[in-house]
DNA sequence: CCAGGTGTAGACAGACCTGTCTACCCTTTC
DNA sequence: GAAAGGGTAGACAGGTCTGTCTACACCTGG
């Protein structure tokens, strides 16, 4: 989340994974040259080249360390801490949302980006559906805390809404999360036993 | 003005714009090139920069012909013929998605494409807003066809499912469709009178 | 002391891409 | 019959990008 660049006693291999990290989520896979990641990490080419064998391995090991810190570290983590009912979790995603669609610097989703930017056929692209897939991972398993019916289902409607209300903040549109928060309470009222 | 056509072929101007459709819709903007649809389309390089003086005029007049073929001669077309209430003209649309996304040819909806590819500052970005923003407006208008409270809102949270699905659709979702079409009718009955 | 691993700096190859330009062809129109 | 306009074919300029390569510097451990 932080954008400025590490200092320069870390390593080299996360000062260019730092970096990459930072220029892929804010604009993309096509538009961050090899060129400009090792000028902004004060890195030399072969140096890059050593750690990462090819842009597409440095692509996948972006999206990696983006679950970690996005799924994981980020929704999920607060998700979880906002609330004790595991209902009101599910629903505190879209507060989640919300404050990230009002960020300064929202630039949409990474993984639809990714998947949009290479394709499904693409390795980074089916990377970014298995990590897509993951969040609904996370979203069946607080469903089944919440002992809802047909956990999985229920994941995979709920992650409608979730795609629909960042490709709609990325359209412009920045109340979008509450309008998903909204058609989420009837989904889970439909939902419960 | 002259009403003869000649024999070899039609109009380049139309046949270059028919190509790049072709290709733009199936594989993106960035991944087709200047030279791949000119040989396509049988034409000169020359000729192509006289119709078109940039790849992004082109990008321009691709876009506008995909709201006149999809969102308008397909989509809402579609939806007003399959049913005379508007409730279910809007249900509809959902069906129609269902077939889209189990077609052969389904490669996700051109407008998110290019939205995410070249990102929203940029030119044809913005004109693919603008046409999501219009598909936004053959909802309201439906929306306020079947009396419903809110016309915009309920377009806004309408809009929501249908990026959704469509994004999960390009993950794998084949089933997306009727997810949506069973959260658009809980928000049908939300938005009666 | 020196060998190996890691780093820097930057030239360079090779493959793309868009957009321009020349030179020529063919048809229609005045 | 000449001019004009649209078309073809393809070379070419100028830019981008990834990835390789050379040459050199600095530690650190044996």
């Amino acid at each position: 989340m932080s954008a400025t660049s590490p200092p320069p006693t870390t390593d080299a291999h996360e000062r260019i994974l730092a970096t990459a990290y930072d220029l892929f989520s804010r604009r993309g896979i096509q538009a961050v040259g090899i060129d400009e990641i090792i000028e902004t990490a004060g890195v030399a080419k072969a140096t890059l080249y050593r750690h990462f064998p090819s842009k597409d391995d440095l692509v996948l090991a972006f999206l990696q360390r983006r679950e970690d810190v996005w799924t994981h570290g980020w929704v999920e983590r607060e998700a979880r801490s906002r609330a004790d009912d595991p209902e009101d979790q599910l629903l505190a995603i879209f507060d989640i949302f919300d404050e990230w669609f009002k960020s300064d610097d929202f630039e949409a989703s990474v993984f639809i980006n990714v998947l949009f930017e290479m394709g499904p056929s693409h390795p980074t692209g089916r990377a970014s559906i298995h990590y897509l897939e993951n969040v609904r991972g996370v979203v069946a398993t607080m469903a089944e805390e919440a002992d809802l019916r047909d956990p999985q289902g229920f994941a995979r409607s709920w992650h409608i809404l979730m795609q629909g209300s960042i490709v709609c903040a990325a359209e412009g549109d920045v109340e979008t999360a509450k309008r998903a928060q909204a058609m989420g309470r009837m989904l889970i009222a439909q939902h419960r036993r």
